[in-house]
DNA sequence: ATAGGGTTAG
């Protein structure tokens, strides 16, 4: 608080001063007072002008130490004058000004509190500044208050205060008020150019483009006021977010006409309308014809290239810059790290961040952030460490940060670990945040990192605190999404649904269709796919991604005729099928053995769509056929591939040669997966499970050893059980449970009572090579024999039982699943990391498709 | 008054 500090000049001794100041009339002293330059010279003077009682000085002891940049000792002054007195509210303002112009915006309202208790009434002058500081500090409840004494002290009629009263509600948030105010000037007709401006910059900062537009039509065409360069500038980035060119090409056209296009801030205004629209054709048209070009309009075409994806311009106009010695600032740097962030390529992202150190350009938090996020998708861990290092000393050599940027870096780094696999250090962050610190993204950032991160449980969890501890900080649709996928993950559809619920009682309208289509996939990952179907009949507008959720998930429930039938129908609403659609009806003919529909799909896609099949479509019908024991059919096909083959192509043929007991392909498979380096823990349990099918123990022991040697583990099978109170974990010969050993009683006895009906273990599906009898226990063991148990101790009869597996079924687990459902009043619905399992009475949904 | 940044779906 500068303006809090009263300053008295102590008494001044050395001799050369006073023999200076000894002989000097009134009239030298405001002489000299004009010519100070220094706080030290002034207080000097002031000392002078107290020892000799000049007090006809005082104005001018004010000017000089405002002209010295010493508001406070301008204060102690002024504060010491009692009115009437002549110019002495010029001086109020004069500090006031001073005090909005440095930022230092408690100061400007203590200033005016003080100047009032003192006994001056503001003026004209006075209020915009405070005004200005209200909003600044969007305090509505004082910028009302404020107001209510503009309109007591009948300066309701003045159009500077009015207008600023206008952009004070608007920066408070209050559009509603804003617009009573300028209707009133309207009404009063005092408005001029400068109200509509307001007005249309307080709809177009509230994101309410409909209203800036339509402020700007009455403006020029219902109330004849001709728009300035500013109103073209106010209004221009509301056309662009209408996402349709149609009101900027008109305004673009008007700016010619009224020669205001001569303006850089107009031109790159309208560069920026055409980028965000996607028209960069246009957007170039009008570079390319600027007279004059800053730094500004540069970056403007940058951005809108890297946004739109055509990167290579983007990088071209780049070098162009450095090439014409455009002086390169922050924003053209960030913008770079920004694009190339944006397509996956962290460590160019990196390379552009030192080049730009070499330069001499000072990183700010948009650069960091930015380059935080090349990281996180590139999942570089180093360059995410060593960019958290730049910003702590960044921030450490800040003076007067603004603590949104603070927050801002947190949430880039809490990203960028849980992306880069380091979700501990990603929640150390994340729990040594005070509470008050973190915001809605901070919460949504760590519970979308557990989420993708196969930790949903955590995930939930931590929504669930959120929704507890913080009345105040709602979930916004991210959240919601996110926690939509942690249920997805686990078929947690009692959370999901209690989701669903709260989506319904709040509102969510802005994220429609992205929280609809998370929904749509909840439901249909978590065994309720007609659930699905009713939120998509729902929603009213849908997208692809709508359609293909709502197809997996028929899909994965084995009913591949109505994955079809909502193909067709996506087709005759006019969407067009993309690779991802593709794949999806692809694995859906797989799940439901659907072979020939399979094949006509996959010949006609390139024909009929234009979508040309990548490894991952061979890799789906290298599944198709192989499920269906055509093994020389899909090598085949995968002999015509006209790129390399993937290791997702090698690992499908593996798997069918696993299905189908075939050794000899199945080494070729394995071999084929070993040149390519892949390090797929599946494929040496695959073939390990292929030899012990064909008792080819040596083999197994060779590959048990030689996973051992390259230090690769086998992912450890893990199943969760949906019940009341929540999801339930188990891993493979999981003990941990507190009724662990009811649990494997129960497990005991389900086995006897099978076996007595005809169920044989499958041995060939323990991986180690041990005696029959031992490789029995082991199979038992499985995470989903495990949690069926469990689930049968705590489900009430009759309910059905919810398993989610997070690798495939194992083939013994699924006879065995099979018997068992004969036996016990429940309905088991097994997901697993590729389709539904349900389980009725003696037969599965799978019909032996899985 | 114009340009850049962190969180979501098939």
């Amino acid at each position: 608080m500068l303006y809090n500090i009263s300053l008295s000049p102590k008494p001044f001794t050395t001799k050369i001063t006073k023999a200076f100041f000894s002989t000097t009339p009134t009239a030298t002293a405001t002489l000299l007072l004009k010519q100070c330059r220094s706080i030290l010279q002034a207080k000097l003077v002031h000392q002078h002008i107290l020892v000799r009682g000049l007090t006809h000085s005082v104005t001018d002891l004010i000017a000089a130490y405002v002209a010295c940049n010493a508001p406070s000792q301008a204060l102690s002054v002024l504060q010491r004058l009692v009115p009437p007195c002549s110019s002495t509210v010029f001086w109020w303002n004069v500090l006031i000004r001073s005090a909005v112009r440095s930022g230092l915006l408690e100061d400007v309202l203590c200033l005016y509190g003080r100047m009032q208790r003192l006994g001056w009434k503001p003026d004209h002058y006075t209020y915009p500044f405070v005004f200005k500081a209200c909003g600044e500090l969007h305090s509505f409840r004082r910028g009302a208050s404020v107001h209510a004494a503009v309109c007591v002290n009948g300066f309701e009629s003045n159009v500077f205060v009015c207008n600023a009263v206008v952009a004070m509600y608007g920066r408070c948030g209050a559009s509603g008020e804003a617009r009573k105010v300028f209707d009133e000037m309207l009404e009063r007709g005092i408005g001029d150019v400068v109200s509509w401006n307001s007005i249309m910059a307080v709809y177009a900062q509230s994101g309410d483009s409909k209203n800036a537009i339509e402020m700007f039509d009455w403006m020029t065409g219902d109330f004849h006021v001709r728009p300035d360069a500013v109103s073209l500038v106010n209004v221009l980035p509301s056309c662009a977010s209408l996402g349709e060119p149609k009101w900027g090409m008109q305004i673009h056209g008007y700016a010619i006409k009224a020669g205001l296009f001569e303006d850089v801030f107009v031109g790159n205004a309208v560069i920026d309308m055409y980028a965000k629209c996607g028209m960069m054709d246009e957007a170039n048209n009008v570079f390319d014809g600027m007279k004059d070009k800053d730094v500004v309009s540069w970056n403007a075409m940058v951005t809108g290239y890297s946004q739109i994806g055509r990167f290579e311009n983007a990088i071209g106009l780049f070098e162009n810059m450095r090439e014409e010695k455009i002086e390169l600032n922050v924003v053209t740097w960030s913008a770079v790290i920004a694009g190339y962030a944006q397509r996956g390529h962290g460590y160019q992202a990196l390379d552009v961040f030192r080049q730009m150190k070499t330069c001499g350009s000072e990183p700010n938090v948009v650069t960091l952030v930015s380059l935080l996020s090349g990281c996180a998708s590139a999942g570089a861990l180093i360059h995410g460490r060593e960019t958290h290092g730049y910003a702590i000393k960044w921030i450490l050599n800040l003076d007067g940060n603004d603590p949104g940027n603070d927050i801002m870096l947190i949430n880039g780094l809490i990203d960028m670990y849980t992306k880069c696999k380091s979700a501990k250090v990603a929640r150390m962050m994340f729990d040594s945040l005070a509470a008050e610190t973190k915001n809605v993204v901070t919460w949504t950032v760590m519970i979308g990192g557990y989420a993708q991160h196969g930790e949903a449980n955590e995930a939930l969890e931590l929504f669930y605190q959120m929704l507890r501890q913080h009345c105040s900080l709602k979930p916004n649709g991210f959240t919601i999404s996110c926690a939509l996928m942690a249920c997805a993950r686990l078929g947690a559809l009692r959370s999901g649904k209690q989701i669903h619920a709260y989506v319904l009682r709040n509102q969510y309208d802005s994220m429609k269709l992205f929280v609809g289509n998370c929904l749509i996939d909840m439901y249909s990952k978590s065994g309720d796919v007609d659930a699905a179907r009713v939120v998509f009949d729902n929603l009213q507008h849908r997208n692809d991604v709508s359609w293909t959720s709502l197809m997996t998930g028929y899909g994965m429930h084995g009913r591949g005729e109505e994955a079809l039938q909502v193909f067709d129908e996506m087709r005759r609403v006019g969407l067009v099928p993309d690779a991802v659609t593709f794949l999806v009806v692809l694995y859906a003919c797989s799940h439901s053995g659907m072979i020939d529909e399979g094949m006509t799909y996959f010949n006609g896609m390139c024909k009929d769509s234009g979508v040309v099949p990548g490894p991952e479509h061979y890799a789906c019908m290298a599944d198709l056929l192989g499920r269906a024991g055509r093994l020389d059919d899909a090598l085949n096909l995968i002999k015509t591939m006209p790129m390399e083959p993937t290791p997702i192509v090698w690992v499908a043929l593996l798997s069918a040669c696993r299905i189908h007991g075939n050794v000899e392909l199945g080494e070729y498979a394995a071999d084929q997966l070993t040149e390519l380096d892949s390090e797929n823990d599946g494929s040496y349990t695959l073939l390990s499970n292929i030899y012990a099918n064909a008792k080819r123990w040596k083999d197994v022991a060779r590959i048990r050893l030689l996973m051992k040697h390259t230090g690769i583990k086998k992912r450890p099978g893990c199943s969760w059980v949906q019940g009341k109170k929540g999801t339930t974990t188990f891993f493979v010969g999981d003990r941990t449970h507190p009724q662990s050993d009811k649990i494997y009683d129960i497990l005991a006895d389900l086995i006897k009572r099978i076996k007595d009906m005809g169920y044989v273990p499958e041995t060939s599906f323990a991986l180690h090579d041990v005696d029959d009898e031992e490789k029995g226990d082991l199979l038992f063991e499985h995470s989903e024999k495990l949690a069926l148990a469990y689930a049968i101790l705590t489900t009430p009869p009759g309910a059905p039982i919810r398993i989610t597996k997070n690798l495939r079924v194992c083939g013994d687990c699924h006879t065995a699943m099979n018997y068992i459902s004969m036996i016990i009043e429940h309905e088991i619905i097994l997901r697993d990391s590729s389709r539904f399992h349900h389980f009725k009475k003696g037969s599965c949904s799978c019909r032996g498709y899985w």
